[in-house]
DNA sequence: CCTTGACTGTTATGATATAACGTAAGATAG
DNA sequence: CTATCTTACGTTATATCATAACAGTCAAGG
């Protein structure tokens, strides 16, 4: 990969009234209210994540924080990013092997991804239903679920009418 | 991960009546009516997934096919897997980097996959509601689904008593 | 003061995956 | 039957993603 920022499009969450300064001031608001420490590398990180309206690779993070002077190793951004999705403030990709920033770090939500295949964008999406669905699944399996990864692949609105 | 195959446990699907046998039965009658060209490289992959009732790691594989006598480089067993898993003989879990045999290649399904965090054993889940609400989601947000990767985490059946 | 714990930074390495190219073997048209 | 086309296999080389292990910093509390 030597793209960064996966797209820049297609993506309704981070437009409108619930911009980008909202998710931040969630997110503060969040970190505040339950002592977490949101530190200058991860909150700058998050910016980033929140900037980039899309998914971003480690690597990409990391060759901004360590343009800001930060950190220059993969480390540095690995474990920013990691606090991240521990926390809830941002979600991983695992289909770009990727990051991106939480729609709606105030809710403590599951989410699934929609993820186009022609340019990459990263839409998350309320999964309420879909999660109940998968855990009467891991019930009937005699699963104890904890957590679900849920990413759907497809062609978002943007895209969908283009020739390939 | 200097691991081989993710676990030997856990694993509801590959035993009783639906035996690695009838997996493979079923595999190859697939292969025959749809005219794919199972071939040995392929074919002793999928026997490998199916006999290790378990995920496992591309480097895994390779390491056997090439004690085998085919090939000793990535390449070649990325190749077989990602052929399997394009149609249908087998899933890629993205969770633990890894691939498994499909439990059902007879059928064209969706399916989901409980990964327990302990053993890291996966079990592939009928998974069609948790689809259908994924789908609906999709279509509220204007996205035409393609395909989705879900992976729930959690503890399975076996595992789920232990201390840890 | 000085210990403790959380955080940041580093070096070094490990693990996963693909690009590009040459060869061989099977299918197909003539 | 043979020329040709396609698919698959194998290789070298390299790209990409991720973590282990350890050292320095700094703030909070005894």
């Amino acid at each position: 990969m030597s793209n960064h920022t996966h797209s820049a499009f297609c993506c309704p969450d981070h437009s409108g009234a619930q911009g980008a300064a909202s998710i931040l001031a969630q997110a503060e608001m969040r970190a505040r209210t339950m002592g977490l420490r949101l530190t200058p590398v991860r909150l700058r990180t998050l910016e980033m994540l929140i900037a980039a309206h899309g998914a971003m690779g480690a690597y990409d993070v990391l060759e901004q924080l360590s343009a800001e002077g930060y950190g220059t190793q993969p480390p540095v951004a690995y474990r920013a990013l990691n606090w991240l999705v521990e926390h809830g403030f941002a979600h991983r990709i695992r289909r770009l092997n990727a990051f991106t920033a939480c729609a709606h770090p105030a809710q403590d939500h599951a989410a699934a991804f929609l993820i186009c295949d022609r340019c990459d964008s990263v839409t998350e999406a309320p999964a309420g239903a879909v999660t109940a669905a998968l855990t009467e699944a891991a019930i009937a399996a005699g699963f104890a679920l904890d957590r679900a990864t849920i990413e759907a692949v497809g062609r978002c609105n943007t895209c969908a009418g283009h020739p390939s």
